[in-house]
RNA sequence: GCGAAGGUGGCGGAAUUGGCAGACGCGCUGGCCUUAGGAGCCAGUGCCGCAAGGCGUGCGGGUUCGAGUCCCGCCCUUCGCACCA
């Protein structure tokens, strides 16, 4: 080898700590000139990141030197979101507590973090677990709660059976626990929760500001799921009156019965004595039945008569009361009117149990329907018909004509309902923020005084799951008001609201009066660009838009929403390999797609990395044997940012070998270069020359533009190993202008800089550079550099390219002169001959198309 | 069922505005170098064909001088929601 090879190890060492000490992540949140808020998802301190998790960080490491180099002062801060069932249930089998687990976590992370040139302020590190954070947890809760936001009832919730505690509805995901898989039982509990749906309609309409991408939008759009309809109100034969919500109130001449949710409170005046033996049976089976056999749509509809008959309110006929667990007890008013022409469900119920269907919609230009000869309901548009005073209203006007009739009447309203439901946040375990409130005999709910918070997590030897109801003498206190006796709440937050607010903390981490100062808050909000995993669609970052709403209103912070661009990041997958009898495996207990213990072939898929899979490539691995460079650069080339992809073994080592390649470039001119200043001088270009002056200034725009909307991280590098190609081709041909190879090196360099910053960094001290690469400016272009002064333009005949012109830049240009050029190529000639030209079309810079016959 | 995203070589993926399909990388083939190669370098590599040429972006139609890109109708994959009245 004629020069010093790489040696990553080397030189990462060298420049690691060189970043922090600089001090170029630190940011003066006061006095910001250009400010940038960037913000990755912080992480859940699980154990040890992998390369997977490593991805979501590269990614804003990269955007964050860019943003430096470009003159920004950044805020991109970092830490952990340490609560939670994960670390409780871990530090349980290892018999330890998960204060300790958690914390050992962290600072394993923190060196991954150095491992790969990943630089925070770690000034600015908040840890939701640690007093100082959760103390002002407690405040959010205490604010909530006195503005009504945060209230106590007792209501039928989700109960995870293998955790141990209560779940938010988005915490059932597919009618299972979130966490563990476990279908949740239903369980009449007194709990805290958030009034989330005081704000559906807002969290809803904001969205349309947002820069998120739209599935994510569609998603919190689903999950608010606004109707809009009327509620009408039944009389009871026996007086009660049932409400009822529909978003069809022009069918309610239809409407043949009523179906009432088990739950409904008024099941137990309407049931006849002969019924109730029934009704009390089809209740408990209700109860029991788990959310999934009840969501399910293909189930069978079970249900059963009430024996009460209620009135409809527009015909005056007596119609029949039943109860069925179709009818949800929370959504709505818990009630339906049943149309079963005009609706699917309410079909197939009055088909199973004999109930009359009545017409009252009538198809356009479509044959009159049958309610015998139907085999599904009619839910498309028509006219009303058989409707009394309203037949004959056209479809268009139906429903606002039939509300406003209704509204007349005195039978019924417009309403707005939906499907968002309050947060539940009590949780029965000991790893999150006790909720302060106090029980007192004498004065009742108390909550904790602002000056007595935190209230700590009582420190005891952690043995086994546990709440903190389980822990003796917890609970025992005083009352803040009374000085009495009285009962400490014995439930910890979800840990969903430790991260609902954190990003506010991040910009006044230390404040010691307030959880945030609200006019720096403001200086910084909303987060610029917040990075993260899709998976955090609905949960997180809807409760942080909440919360933030919230906080507006209440005034502390000045702006309605926390996120003003999202971006999702894919997640990296891995072979995984699953014996059949031996389950997952290690890729070392696999040998010839066999497993190792039993010899019986193995399964392989693909999985996004996770240790239950055993499919996880370790950063420390991979770190030993490429350097963390390496591992950059192959994670961000290896697909787009925002979709899945899959790690290979093969493919890093494309990586390597092109970090190996752009070192020796450098270093192999280094002796040529020793002397050289100053930029080239285009006038002295030949034809080498100037196409590669014009490949540097191309690179140097796209890379830039792919650090904007389109975050295109693996196009930019693919930029620079196109120019690092033709750079390299360059330097092996005949007397190279030296300037020139200095002015495109040393630009790579800082192209590459925030994909390989310790390689960037060496490579630039080497180049004789004086400043560090942070202290840079990013490479500018020249458009016309770009442009170019020669281009090639295809000619299409038929539709075909047949042949390519090399033209200069300005005839090129020039329609008239584009089009003369391609008829009169020889080659074009050539083609043309016997036949006729009937169109010519040039596309200036693009293009010629010649139509023949 | 509803909604969204996607389907391009052997593979990961490019093609940003209707204008050269397959950039860049992996893999593969051949060669060079080497005691050796799971190192490095050079060349080739969408498919069919000796070639000229033809065919090619899930399938079938359409618009256009020109379609991966736009329109209509299907198929498949992934994700989200799912008896929400």
């Amino acid at each position: 080898m004629k020069h010093e090879s790489y040696d990553p190890h080397t030189i990462e060492e060298r420049w690691r700590d060189f970043w922090r000490e600089r001090g170029y992540f630190r940011v003066d949140t006061a006095h910001p000139k250009r400010k940038f808020y960037y913000l990755n998802m912080f992480p859940y301190p699980s154990g040890y990141l992998h390369v997977g998790h490593g991805r979501n960080y590269i990614i804003g490491d990269a955007i964050v030197r860019f943003l430096l180099m470009r003159g920004h002062d950044v805020l991109n801060p970092m830490g952990w979101d340490a609560f939670g069932l994960p670390a409780e249930n871990a530090a349980i089998e290892r018999g330890i507590h998960p204060r300790d687990w958690t914390l050992a976590n962290i600072a394993y992370a923190k060196n991954q973090f150095r491992a790969w040139g990943i630089e925070y302020d770690w000034e600015r590190e908040v840890t939701t677990c640690l007093p100082d954070y959760y103390r002002w947890t407690q405040w959010l809760f205490l604010k909530l709660y006195e503005n009504g936001l945060a209230y106590k009832k007792r209501a039928a919730v989700n109960y995870c059976p293998n955790c141990k505690t209560v779940l938010a509805n988005e915490q059932v995901v597919g009618g299972e626990c979130e966490r563990c898989g476990t279908p949740p039982e239903q369980r009449e509990l007194d709990q805290w929760f958030f009034r989330i749906t005081a704000y559906a309609d807002r969290l809803l309409a904001d969205l349309a500001d947002l820069a998120w991408p739209d599935h994510v939008k569609k998603m919190q759009e689903n999950w608010i799921g606004r109707s809009e309809g009327a509620t009408i109100a039944f009389r009871c034969e026996g007086g009660e009156e049932i409400r009822v919500f529909t978003t069809r109130p022009d069918t309610l001449w239809g409407a043949t019965f009523l179906v009432l949710a088990p739950e409904h409170p008024l099941v137990d005046a309407l049931t006849v004595p002969e019924r109730r033996a029934e009704v009390e049976g089809y209740r408990r089976a209700a109860g029991r039945a788990s959310e999934i056999e009840r969501l399910s749509a293909e189930r069978e509809k079970t249900g059963v008569f009430t024996g009460s008959r209620a009135l409809n309110p527009v015909t005056g006929e007596p119609i029949p009361i039943w109860i069925a667990d179709y009818v949800m007890p929370t959504y709505g008013t818990g009630a339906i009117m049943a149309v079963p022409a005009h609706d699917e469900r309410d079909f197939t119920f009055a088909r199973a149990f004999g109930l009359p269907i009545r017409v009252v919609i009538a198809p356009p230009d479509g044959p009159v329907l049958d309610p015998h000869a139907m085999g599904t309901a009619y839910t498309g548009p028509g006219t009303m018909v058989r409707s009394g005073p309203l037949s004959g209203t056209p479809a268009a006007t139906a429903i606002a004509r039939t509300i406003a009739y209704l509204e007349e009447q005195g039978i019924g309203e417009r309403t707005v309902v939906y499907k968002l439901r309050d947060w539940l946040i009590s949780r029965q375990r000991y790893w999150g923020a006790p909720i302060p409130i106090v029980y007192c005999d004498r004065c009742g709910v108390v909550p904790v005084p602002e000056e007595d918070l935190p209230v700590l997590l009582p420190e005891v030897p952690f043995i086994g799951k546990m709440g903190l109801a389980d822990i003796p003498g917890y609970a025992d206190t005083v009352c803040p008001r009374c000085g009495g006796e009285a009962r400490r709440d014995t439930d910890t937050m979800d840990t969903f609201v430790d991260s609902s607010w954190y990003f506010l903390r991040f910009v006044s981490p230390h404040a010691e009066e307030v959880p945030f100062v609200t006019e720096d808050v403001n200086r910084w909000l909303p987060v610029d660009l917040y990075v993260g995993g899709v998976e955090h669609a609905i949960l997180h970052l809807l409760y942080a838009r909440f919360i933030t709403k919230a906080l507006h209103d209440l005034g502390y912070v000045g702006f309605t929403e926390p996120f003003r661009r999202l971006f999702t990041q894919g997640m990296v997958c891995h072979t995984a390999y699953k014996c059949p009898q031996h389950g997952w495996l290690y890729p070392k207990e696999v040998d010839d797609l066999r497993c190792t213990k039993c010899g019986q072939e193995v399964a392989t898929s693909y999985f996004a990395m996770s240790k239950s899979k055993k499919n996880v490539v370790e950063p420390a691995d991979i770190i030993q044997r490429y350097g963390a460079d390496t591992e950059r650069l192959y994670t961000l080339f290896m697909g787009p940012p925002d979709r899945d992809i899959e790690w290979s073994e093969e493919g890093i080592r494309g990586a390597w070998r092109f970090v190996n390649r752009f070192w020796n470039l450098v270093v192999g001119q280094l002796p040529h270069l020793a002397g050289i200043a100053g930029e080239p001088d285009p006038s002295r270009f030949g034809p080498a020359e100037r196409a590669l002056w014009q490949k540097l200034h191309a690179t140097v725009k796209k890379v830039t533009e792919e650090f904007g909307e389109r975050l295109g991280l693996n196009t930019a590098i693919a930029a620079i190993m196109e120019l690092a190609n033709e750079a390299a081709a360059y330097v092996e041909g005949p007397g190279p202008d030296l300037q020139l190879v200095r002015a495109v090196l040393s630009r790579m360099i800082l192209l590459l800089s925030p994909f390989t910053p310790f390689l960037a960094e060496e490579l630039w001290q080497r180049l004789g550079e004086e400043r560090a690469i942070l202290d840079t400016p990013w490479p500018e272009y020249d458009p016309r550099a770009v442009a170019g002064d020669e281009v090639e333009v295809p000619v299409q005949i038929n539709g075909k390219v047949r042949t390519r012109l090399r033209l200069a830049a300005h005839a090129a240009s020039d329609p008239d002169a584009l089009r003369e050029a391609a008829l009169t190529a020889p080659d074009v000639q050539e083609r043309l001959r016997g036949h006729e030209v009937q169109r010519v079309i040039a596309v200036p810079g693009k293009l010629v198309s010649i139509v023949v016959r």
